[in-house]
RNA sequence: GCCCAGGUAGCUCAGUUGGUAGAGCAGCGGACUGAAAAUCCGCGUGUCGGUGGUUCGAUUCCGCCCCUGGGCA
């Protein structure tokens, strides 16, 4: 099963409702992260994973299995998807796969080319000339190589057009090229699974994050926050852009009141659940539609 | 009570020597193949506090009133 939903619209509620319903009917239910953040260690509150207790209660997986000094992405939760639906099967379970990203169930349900990962190296490399060489040089320099994916991407669009060097610098063919061999095939067929997406008003999912993010403030958010700056971490990680940790980090540091930090980061929620509504609305259209949190 | 400053978009504010107005943020729409809670693109949504006057025409000028902040009593 699986459901797909922007941020606070109550998915993990209704996975753990599912899942109940599985379990009475016999069969283990596992609890699979879709989600691209809660997969990494030590951030529990601020990425609303789901607490110990409900994690305790059934078997989660995919949650918090990162270092957060690492870099994670789609194809390493294919991956990890992969093994994880082997072993639901191996146990007679049913995996509920719930999460907001909606980049992984799309590769999940449709399958992704097979690039090469960009070693460590390289990417630090690009990272560096990012940062002193202007976007339409480095737009300039991917359309000498790979023109065809440079026509698909703006200059301004400085992250993919980055990528898109990287993996001609690491493979010596261009992403175009690429792609057009082809792709992983897809975990999950259509029929395999029932999908659906939770479907909750803008207002109301403006009034959960609001009070979701009072709520994690109120359960230890500044603690955490606080433990993941002292551990120095490169900025560019994608711990580090989990809503909420920039914000609360600028409080701890003391360039801004709690209050404002708070509000900065219900708007960067809210700014964040329409782009996930409007990924679900365009790039999902045939999945089903099922009214969530009133 | 008197004096001063202000009242323009959801918020903070700019502006119109009289021809019904525009920025940032918010908000809304969109793109999306290994950073996706990322990255990028587009869109102004308005009784210009109210009312009377001058004028072909008032958000703009004048009178009165209301509201907010500051000062003097």
């Amino acid at each position: 099963m699986l459901i797909a939903g922007p941020t606070a619209s109550g998915k993990s509620a209704l996975a753990m409702q599912l899942a109940d319903a599985c379990s009475a009917r016999g069969r283990p239910a596992w609890i699979v992260n879709a989600d691209a953040m809660q997969v990494y260690d030590g951030l529990r509150v601020i990425t609303a994973r789901p607490s110990s207790g409900d994690e305790a209660r059934l078997p989660h997986r995919l949650y918090g299995h990162v270092a957060p000094d690492r870099r994670y992405s789609v194809g390493a939760w294919l991956s990890d998807m992969e093994a994880v639906l082997r072993d639901a099967e191996g146990h007679g379970a049913c995996a509920i796969i719930v999460g907001g990203t909606g980049l992984y169930f799309k590769a999940l349900t449709e399958g992704l080319s097979e690039v090469p990962s960009v070693p460590a190296d390289v990417r630090r490399d690009w990272d560096a000339r990012a940062k002193i060489t202007d976007p339409v040089t480095l737009h300039t320099m991917l359309a000498e190589r790979d023109p065809e994916t440079a026509d698909t991407l703006r200059p301004s669009d400085r992250q993919r057009v980055q990528r898109a060097l990287e993996v001609l610098d690491a493979t010596g063919a261009g992403l175009s090229a690429w792609r057009r061999q082809g792709r992983r095939a897809a975990l999950l067929a259509a029929d395999d699974a029932p999908r659906i997406v939770l479907d909750t008003p803008r207002p109301v999912l403006h009034a959960r994050i609001a009070a979701r993010f009072d709520g994690m403030v109120d359960s230890g958010a500044l603690d955490e926050v606080r433990a993941l700056v002292a551990r120095r971490l490169d900025p560019a990680l994608p711990v580090m852009k989990a809503i909420g940790v920039r914000e609360i980090a600028a409080y701890l540091d003391g360039e801004m009141s709690l209050e404002s930090a708070i509000e900065r980061a219900k708007t960067e929620t809210r700014r964040y659940a329409k782009r996930q509504s409007t990924w679900l609305r365009t790039q999902m259209p045939d999945w089903p539609r099922v009214a969530g949190a009133a």
